[in-house]
DNA sequence: ACCTGAACACCGTTCAAGT
DNA sequence: ACCTGAACACCGTTCAAGT
């Protein structure tokens, strides 16, 4: 029998606490100083654990972009209709604004692209591809004559319609928003 | 005959570059000494003009949404139907993205939502008032029988997906994805 | 193996001092 | 009216030193 372990470690204690701050504020705005506190150790200690800054938010966007794949390929597997699964796809994106207002991972670091480091830029992108591969072939399944270059444009603009419309809601600080905009795509036939 | 102004004023050569900054790093990354750097004179100097970043940002945030709004005000005078009304501005945000993978002064500002001072915060949400309501009434026009409630959330719904597809693009830095994009929504009928 | 204090060059901001 | 150098408390990062 193995040691039990009561606490997490410090490095997933540090991970959790980037996490939240960047979903909040932004890769910019994340301080190590602010993490080291929030963790109660020193922040020349978060730099023992992640050398850089870009590694620490490389790790998050990897961890974050695994554990949404796999909620994603749970979701499938439960063998729930195109529509369903969908539906649960905007409300993944919804979750975040509920939790404070805040905004995907990748979507917000997406925004400061030209900030990250090269390791994360790969990370971000890693997850826009894999979201939009995900909504690929779920279209793929629903309309099997379409041509892989519409189905993956299709794709695109499905989760270009979610990022954006936390985007304009998180500016507002207003889920209704983010809900009366996702109506509104609904409307055009966008999830048909 | 008064003075021949060969330059612009310092003030002018300080909105442009911190502008431009912005555009394609965000408010986090704008350095008042970069800034300053660029123009030739002292940060300090900059504080002079602009007090603090948070003036900067709105004064930049306020006169990019007036000259944008200018613009859409003479594309309406012109006369020019509803599609190429939508196809142009569609294209605004397209040129952002030629112009250096830059994104909407707004759009890159409204993820760093949470850093913002509370004067930017409310400019940023103007321009976006601005261009929904801008759109709501191209809606209007469209669609006399429209409840204003569903005019305004397919207008946000238009901004977003433009705002989104800026953003996806951006991060694949390729132009092809952004009109990949439009495309996709083009067909699903949200320009319709 | 993990943590720390101290130092470095950066940042926005302030202010007394210059012209 | 406009600009500046110097200082302040911040930042990421490094590193020698501790346990």
């Amino acid at each position: 029998m193995t040691t039990m372990r009561t606490q997490a470690d410090t490095s997933e204690q540090i991970m959790a606490a980037a996490r939240s701050m960047v979903q909040a504020r932004g890769y910019n705005a994340l301080s190590f100083r602010d993490v080291a506190a929030s963790v109660g150790v020193k922040s020349a200690s978060v730099h023992y654990h992640f050398p850089t800054k870009g590694d620490l938010a490389a790790a998050l966007a990897r961890r974050y972009t695994e554990e949404g794949m796999d909620y994603l390929d749970t979701l499938l597997a439960r063998g729930e209709d195109y529509r369903a699964c969908l539906a649960r796809y905007v409300a993944i994106f919804r979750r975040a604004l509920e939790d404070g207002n805040r905004m995907c991972l990748c979507g917000i670091m997406a925004a400061e692209n030209e900030d990250l480091p090269a390791a994360v830029r790969a990370e971000v992108a890693a997850f826009t591809n894999a979201n939009v591969a995900w909504l690929t072939g779920l279209l793929a399944g629903r309309r099997p004559g379409t041509s892989p270059e519409l189905a993956r444009a299709r794709g695109a603009a499905i989760y270009a319609a979610v990022a954006g419309a936390q985007l304009v809601a998180r500016g507002r600080n207003d889920i209704a928003v983010y809900d009366a905009i996702m109506g509104a795509f609904a409307d055009t036939g966008l999830f048909d």
